[in-house]
RNA sequence: UCCUCCUUAGCUCAGUUGGUUAGAGCACCUGACUGUUAAUCAGGGUGUCCUAGGUUCAAGUCCUAGAGGAGGAGCCA
């Protein structure tokens, strides 16, 4: 007996006339009087195989049990298709019902469905050609980003799930505890008592492993992290979930400049790297995404996926400061017709979605990155500039997306971040490791924390975080 | 958390200024077809019109409240 084949192998062989096993799932079944045609997948791509029969007196039985969704194992003979679809197919000749799947319950059909059908029915989701796609592109783009930052000197840290830091300033967050809810034990002063809950002190899920990711910047000078993240922010958009992947690069001996060129020069790696390796899928969502639009205004559609890709990878990304921005802003068309909800009035408000999207995709056309904030508007641990007004973040903004990624510079002057941590409140003992590093051998670092369900966003030309994450959290869901 | 919109067959959706028996395509079943490509053609059954109230001779349609979903905003990755 053959060993099984993936579907993926057997698409690219040219071994016709070998005698194969093939396993995977029905998607379509279709015929006529003699001969029947099922469409057969196994994820390893998102081609399918074509498996013909024969239809006599013996399989007649079992082809009417197969239906869309049911498991096979097909042994047969590998042949070049007489059919115009395919270069090769699978003549069957035996066929091994595995597990059936009833017509009148299975929910996916071999037919459109909307998204939101789908998230409700995130088990069976990646059996579609849309989320098979989604898993496979976003297996490479984890893969890339390793690949990345290896091949560039970095090393992987695992920073902490679990923090008793609740001053990391990046969102609400989870509380996780061991004390029984039905009966909380208070203190004197009718605050929860957390000496008997199981760190014998409050703790949280983290919102950023940028913190310890600095500790480990500042003695293996190149480091990244790439863990999940939770936010318990009632964020009820496309583009937020309470649980979330982050990677976060932090270098030592890097000023803003640097961390910007690493930025820019990661992200065109890793869409070379899905152009170079999902062809088959990206071609798929971009037909996807053509038909989704098809009945939008063509103002309104958005460029074709891979020609977006590319685009990205052929242009610098635009680099501008914050004051820059508030101008070109201040002296818009729809600023000065009072088309923006938020008009600019003057230097020092923050930047909204409407602005970021207009210098995007409406001034520059092209990634911008926007540097040296009021300081008012950012964290506390970022460089502050000599004009004692801005700091040296920097956030990457993406068409459609936003912001893809946000960083800076680090203080790294232990006098300048003790006072910016006075003044904003920053609790000093649950921070004095972080403090402490400045104290000694402090150097100039810096880093950057890429959302990567964003990313997928950006390579699969999804619309909605939700689909681009297995099993997505958010405000009163936790399905699954 | 705020604003706007949506909820009709298993799925996608239509349903006019309120009017009598609620519609289509797909899926499913039956039949036809010598190899199809989400096959095609013919026939067949399918409903808590999201829930609870209300207005009306009459409500899928209008009003109120609630539930669920989506889009936008804020928070941010």
């Amino acid at each position: 007996m053959e060993k099984k084949a993936d579907i993926k192998t057997l698409l690219q062989s040219d071994e016709l006339g070998k005698e194969v096993v093939v396993k995977g799932w029905v998607r379509t079944k279709r015929g006529s009087k003699n001969v029947a045609f099922i469409a057969m997948n196994d994820g390893s791509t998102i081609k399918s195989i074509q498996i013909v029969v024969e239809i006599n007196s013996e399989n007649e039985k079992a082809l009417s049990n197969i239906h869309t969704g049911a498991a096979l194992s097909v042994n047969g003979e590998l042949v070049a298709s007489t059919g115009s679809g395919q270069k090769v197919e699978v003549h069957a000749k035996n066929i091994e019902i595995l597990g059936v799947a009833d017509p009148d319950e299975y929910p996916l059909q071999p037919k459109k469905h909307s998204l939101e059908f789908l998230r409700e029915k995130a088990h069976l989701r990646f059996r579609t050609n849309t989320f098979g796609a989604i898993a496979r592109v976003r297996h490479a783009m984890i893969f890339a980003i390793h690949k990345y930052f290896n091949d560039n000197g970095f090393y992987n840290i695992h920073a902490p799930i679990l923090t008793g830091s609740d001053a990391e300033g990046a969102g609400e967050m989870f509380q996780v505890t061991t004390l029984d809810l039905e009966n909380i034990p208070k203190n004197e002063e009718g605050k929860v008592d957390f000496s008997g809950d199981f760190f014998g002190k409050a703790a949280n899920l983290t919102v950023s492993g940028q913190l310890e990711a600095e500790l480990a910047a500042l003695a293996l000078s190149k480091v990244y992290t790439f863990g999940p993240t939770f936010r318990a922010e009632n964020s009820n958009t496309s583009r937020h979930l309470a649980e979330f992947w982050m990677i976060e690069p932090e270098v030592a001996f890097f000023d803003i400049n640097d961390d910007m060129d690493l930025a820019e020069d990661m992200l065109k790696y890793v869409i070379q790297y899905a152009l170079d390796n999902c062809m088959d899928d990206l071609e798929f969502l971009s037909k996807r995404l053509l038909e989704e639009e098809k009945n939008k205004k063509a103002e309104e559609r958005s460029m074709e996926l891979i020609e977006k890709l590319r685009f990205v990878l052929n242009d610098d990304f635009v680099r501008i400061t914050y004051t820059e921005a508030i101008n070109i802003l201040r002296n818009s068309k729809p600023n000065k017709k009072k088309r923006f909800q938020y008009v600019i009035e003057g230097w020092g408000a923050d930047l909204q979605s409407e602005h970021e999207r207009y210098l995007v995709e409406k001034h520059f056309k092209k990634p911008v990155i926007i540097t040296d904030y009021p300081k008012e508007i950012k964290a506390f641990y970022m460089k502050q500039n000599d004009d004692g007004k801005t700091v040296r973040a920097m956030d990457v903004l993406f068409p459609q997306i936003g912001e893809i990624i946000g960083g800076s510079q680090r203080e790294e002057d232990y006098d300048k971040l003790y006072t910016r941590m006075k003044e904003m409140d920053i609790p000093e003992e649950s921070m004095w490791w972080y403090l402490e590093t400045r104290k000694f051998g402090t150097v100039p670092h810096a880093g950057f924390g890429l959302g990567f369900e964003r990313l997928i966003l950006f390579v699969t030309g999804m619309g909605n975080i939700r689909d681009v994450i297995p099993f997505p959290r958010t405000p009163q869901n936790l399905e699954f």
